[in-house]
DNA sequence: CGTGTAAGGAATTCTGACACG
DNA sequence: CGTGTAAGGAATTCTGACACG
């Protein structure tokens, strides 16, 4: 009826911190290094989703493995693991992104 | 690799308000006539799922027809509206209540 | 580079109650 | 019965910055 639960943004810092385990600070670090890109309310307070959650989580694994953010990053924009943006829209898009560059 | 996106009870009450057009006031009162159950945090704060939010625009619904809460009470427990707790726990508990009291 | 923390302010949420009806 | 509102307090979130390394 509405759209994806997965991909909501409704969930706010402090929910995504227990439920990750990252602290705030960690989490609003690594929107500053775009791995992650919350939306705001109209009075400035970060909403996730679900995927945002579980991106979270990839990210950090790969920081407790000593990766830095920049090389996390570009796995991410590799690797296309946030597959719901993939599998929701501008699938044609992104296709034509992989034919272009890989 | 987690629950169902759908059940997951994390989104706070000024959230759901926006999202069902529910005043703060209203969503409380519909919760101490039992039309939902949120979640509260250790420090108190109430925690919606998807499924919370369905179930009160349903009732947002109903109360525009001027259903009164106990009669929206009766009905949402006879019809089962919610289906996400049917569909994905104690599934033979309910069974069991309907082949008793139907 | 990645994360902790104290700082000050703004916005959120909570409860119990009075109001109207 | 259902909902608005003012009240006072507690907890959340935000940003920019200093600290360590």
């Amino acid at each position: 009826m509405e759209d994806s639960y997965k991909l909501k943004k409704v969930i706010s810092i402090g929910t995504v911190s227990e439920i990750t385990g990252l602290s705030v600070r960690q989490i609003r670090y690594y929107e500053e290094r775009n791995l992650v890109e919350p939306d705001r309310t109209s009075k400035g307070t970060r909403k996730y989703s679900f995927s945002d959650i579980e991106q979270l989580m990839i990210i950090a694994n790969q920081r407790e493995e000593g990766v830095q953010t920049t090389e996390i990053l570009r796995e991410l924009r590799k690797q296309g693991s946030n597959q719901s943006v993939r599998n929701n829209m501008i699938r044609g898009q992104i296709n034509a992104q992989f034919n272009k560059k890989n």
